[in-house]
DNA sequence: AGGGACGTAGAG
DNA sequence: CTCTACGTCCCT
């Protein structure tokens, strides 16, 4: 796989070209229109990715790998999402030093409810949501799509799996708005609970891989201690923010301690020792390819 | 087998 | 320290 992005392009039948569509979007020189147009051009760009992953299953457990060409979004070469998300957001550092004049937030401020520091229009979606770092002003189309979807229908608890949002492609112009060189790999896991956090240190842990003692340790040592799994963050419970609020886990959280029941890892769901999770590298970590 | 309760590992 | 949630036991 040379360029995953020609791939994708070639596998949703269309060539989205991105570069392209802003030489059109400059050469009508309607500039009041050139972000719309970018904003389209990016959204395409999205759903391509959206076909590309649901023609392929999802998210693999194998590792994709591909090589980073470019940033995703061109904008995000000067600090600017398709949602008007500052990517720094994602990344859990005020942005300040991208754009000032942006309502800059911590993470690790907005992450609980009732601690200080937390802007009352700060998006309360859940706990451990990364996507209480949004604020309505940020990232007003994401936290509509969001809003709406908490709204309506939550009986089904799948509706709250947002699967164009989750862990996928709000986590990939987080990826967009560093300036990493082409041929660079990052590999990343996606815990959902807090998965621009994962983006980072996972993108680390890989360079550390081979040197982690953790990673041999279940295996080989013969620890008697009976290691805890960790979720495979890649299936769509995995993948799931938002606890449903309504199961049994839910409701009885303060005696249960149990994960939402649609938040349940499937790997986990299994009995231990049959699944991927003594295979996969990492100590049972999945892991993903950013590009 | 499924679900609730509990101990506690692991992360922050 | 708090909090989340995995593993396990026990009950139905």
């Amino acid at each position: 796989m040379s360029n995953i992005n020609n791939t994708l392009c070639i596998a949703n039948g269309q060539g989205a070209d991105v570069s392209l569509l802003q030489k059109d979007s400059l050469q009508l020189d309607v500039s009041g229109l050139n972000s719309v147009l970018d904003y389209n051009a990016e959204m395409e760009r999205y759903r391509s990715f959206a076909n590309f992953y649901k023609t392929n299953g999802a998210f693999p457990q194998t590792a994709k790998i591909a090589r980073i060409t470019t940033p995703i979004f061109p904008s995000a070469r000067i600090g600017v999402s398709p949602w008007n998300c500052d990517n720094a957001m994602l990344w859990g550092r005020k942005s300040a030093a991208i754009n000032p004049n942006r309502t800059s937030m911590h993470r690790n401020e907005s992450q609980r409810p009732g601690k200080p520091g937390v802007p009352p229009e700060t998006l309360q979606m859940a706990n451990n949501n990364f996507l209480t770092t949004l604020s309505p002003e940020h990232c007003r189309p994401l936290a509509a799509e969001c809003m709406d979807k908490l709204k309506c229908g939550s009986a089904e608890a799948e509706i709250m799996n947002l699967p164009e949002r989750v862990g996928t492609f709000s986590a990939i112009p987080a990826l967009g708005g560093i300036s990493l060189p082409p041929g660079v790999i990052v590999m990343t896991a996606l815990h959902s609970p807090a998965a621009s956090a994962a983006v980072t240190d996972s993108a680390f842990q890989i360079a550390n891989l081979a040197d982690c003692p953790q990673n041999n340790s279940s295996a080989s040592s013969g620890n008697p201690a009976k290691k805890k799994r960790k979720r495979c963050g890649v299936c769509a419970p995995c993948r799931r923010l938002i606890n449903c609020g309504v199961c049994s886990s839910c409701r009885n959280r303060k005696t249960g301690h149990q994960i939402c029941k649609f938040r349940k890892c499937e790997e986990l769901k299994k009995k231990a020792g049959t699944s991927l999770e003594r295979t996969a590298a990492n100590g049972g970590e999945a892991f993903r390819w950013f590009f």
